[in-house]
RNA sequence: GGUCCCGUCGUCUAACGGUUAGGACACCAGGUUUUCAUCCUAGUAACAGGAGUUCGACUCUCCUCGGGACUGCCA
């Protein structure tokens, strides 16, 4: 247990952006690595965005992704007292000053600004990007209350920080800046100040910042799509960090043993949506296999599909997982087993059955399948092999597969075969030469 | 414009100042397979450019070029 206290600071607009999320991730890690607490706090002052619904879904995204925190979500609105407070404090000591100003849209009133220093150099250690300095002169005084007597970000923030006892503060790269003004707040409040480590940005491919024109940009979106939390979360932790060693799959206490901030990358790093799909396709991989039988009924049951009495489940499971790449992939790639309302793909079609000679031997394989015993995969397999007569079984399997499927690609033939059973085999390969 | 930061395969990255510059994704070729995947094997591909320091530079210094952040009564 150490005394390191770090937070997670969102501002609840509804959606959580995956730049955001991995600040989060590498404040959860830096505080289960050396044992230290996650604080959450929400910045909901901006009140027309920071609706209930909105919170409600940034900690159902936290909750998906594993980010536990250590005590109750500090609501920033609920410390406005305390900011002003501090301010009278900032005020009387002569660290800050009202001001007659213009703002951007026009609007002129009486500010509160913070005095900055007007000479020698202003710097820190930055936890990523090393040692950092600028001059004062550089730097020049800010807002900290609005014109409506609203405090402003930059009090706002520290004060919490404060209050929270945050020791390491751990945020996106566009702070960078304003860490220099950050700290001499808590120098004029008296407040020991953090140490700051600021995390890169996610860059799309003109290296620009990753939005959502450029894909799905929000944690809910890749939630919606059917990736694993899991794999959501390495992928993002190893966008600018990596354990030293060639792992890239790592478990969760692998991550949290191995973490490092200071190893965390400077430079910025493209979002690869195609490195991304490989991983999640590694975790469907891995998954232990009542994990994915869990996954796929309840896809199954979204989607209006119900294995009859009997269903070799495992049979499938066999088939289908390491066949999987999204959760939401797996209603579309097995409900011709389910129900005879499926989608037909026309090029298969095209490809397999419009073929001289394809009836007949579809109503030929038709009587085989309904003498065949048992009817299974094996006994299948080996019947069509016979008929092959050591040739190469393709002429009569690709028939049989968009026959039977409605596709030309998909789980092993014999397989498909014996989980439709007899009847539906039968009936499909009959249907198919007869619309011939 | 000003201040600050950054620069290894297409992408994410590894490399005590000494390596044939390594791995992963993607791509490509082959093998396995009834298809699609998986799996196995092989391949293409990078130190932004230029000076300097050094016996020796991806690694240290400087310059150039390129990219980014910030420059609000937003956060």
């Amino acid at each position: 247990m150490s005394n390191i206290r770090v937070r997670f600071a969102p501002s609840p607009t509804g959606k959580v952006h995956i730049g955001n999320i991995r600040a989060a991730i590498y404040n959860w890690l830096y505080a289960r690595h050396t044992g230290g607490r996650f604080l959450l706090r929400i910045e909901d002052t901006d009140l027309e965005r920071s609706t209930p619904e909105a919170i409600q879904a940034l900690l159902e995204c936290m909750q998906w992704l594993g980010l536990d925190y250590d005590e109750p979500a500090f609501y920033q609105t609920r410390n406005v007292k305390r900011h002003l407070e501090c301010v009278d404090r900032l005020l009387a000591d002569g660290r800050a000053y009202k001001m007659e100003k213009t703002s951007r849209d026009g609007k002129t009133g009486e500010v509160v600004m913070f005095r900055m220093p007007k000479e020698g150099t202003l710097a820190f250690d930055d936890l990523v990007k090393g040692h950092l300095e600028k001059k004062a002169e550089d730097v020049p005084d800010f807002a900290i209350v609005r014109s409506d007597g609203s405090p402003i970000f930059h009090l706002a923030n520290v004060v919490d920080d404060i209050d929270q006892g945050v020791t390491h503060v751990i945020r996106g790269d566009d702070h960078v800046e304003n860490t220099f003004k950050h700290l001499e707040l808590f120098k004029a409040l008296g407040a020991p100040p953090p140490r700051y480590g600021h995390l890169s940005m996610i860059v799309n491919a003109q290296g620009k910042p990753y939005s959502k024109r450029d894909g799905a940009a929000f944690v809910g979106e890749f939630r919606a799509q059917g990736y694993l939390p899991e794999a959501l979360f390495n992928y993002l932790l190893l966008l600018g960090w990596n354990p030293g060693d060639e792992r890239e799959v790592l478990s969760r206490d692998e991550m949290v043993e191995l973490f490092d901030i200071e190893k965390v990358h400077v430079t910025a790093a493209k979002f690869d949506i195609k490195k991304l799909q490989w991983m999640n396709g590694e975790y469907i991989r891995r998954a232990p296999r009542e994990k994915y039988r869990a996954e796929l009924l309840a896809r199954l049951e979204a989607a209006g599909l119900v294995p009859p009495p009997g269903f070799n489940l495992d049979l499938l499971i066999d088939q289908l997982q390491v066949r999987t790449k999204f959760w939401s992939d797996i209603p579309g790639n097995c409900a011709y087993l389910f129900t005879d309302d499926y989608e037909v793909d026309p090029k298969a079609v095209e490809k397999r059955l419009r073929k001289d000679g394809v009836k007949e031997t579809l109503l030929d394989l038709a009587g085989r399948f309904e003498r065949l015993e048992p009817f299974t995969a094996a006994a299948g397999e080996a019947m069509v092999k016979e008929l092959s007569q050591g040739g190469g079984m393709g002429p009569w399997v690709h028939p049989i597969r968009v026959a039977v499927s409605g596709r030309g690609e998909g789980i092993g033939l014999f397989e498909m075969c014996e989980l439709l059973g007899r009847e539906r085999t039968v009936y499909r390969l009959r249907r198919a030469a007869e619309s011939l």
